[in-house]
DNA sequence: AGATTGACTTGCT
DNA sequence: AAGCAAGCCAATC
């Protein structure tokens, strides 16, 4: 495979991500097979900016809240972007997030 | 070169 | 049930 970094991995696979769903950090790592790595996909998120094509804001931690938010533009461009996908979005959290939860494996 | 942080998660106490 | 600690790897100070 030509992704021998965990990043490349990491934005493989968030860039899969199907229009009007999310993932989370640790579906994401553990799909790749580290579990533990949780935080480095949010490190390979950080560097997301450098990447358009990777819609980071379908990307929330284990509880579906938008835990990076304040790493957007704008702390409300998350959230929106989110609400505009028809994810209901409160507060910073994914309310329907069982429902639009997409896992990696699938 | 060593120490610290970071968009997280899981497990034990 | 709630709080604390450890683990992951890379980047920054």
């Amino acid at each position: 495979m030509n992704d021998d970094n965990f990043f490349k991995k990491v934005y493989k696979v968030v860039r899969k991500i199907p229009y009007g769903r999310v993932t989370s950090y640790g579906a994401i790592a553990k799909y790749l097979g580290a579990a533990k790595s949780a935080r480095m996909v949010g490190w390979a998120m950080n560097a997301c900016h450098l990447d358009e094509s990777i819609p980071a804001h379908r990307v929330v931690n284990r509880n579906g809240i938008l835990t990076g938010k304040h790493h957007f533009n704008g702390i409300n461009l998350m959230e929106q972007l989110l609400v505009n996908e028809g994810i209901r979005v409160k507060d910073s959290k994914i309310i329907n997030f069982e429902e639009v939860f997409w896992n990696p494996c699938d």
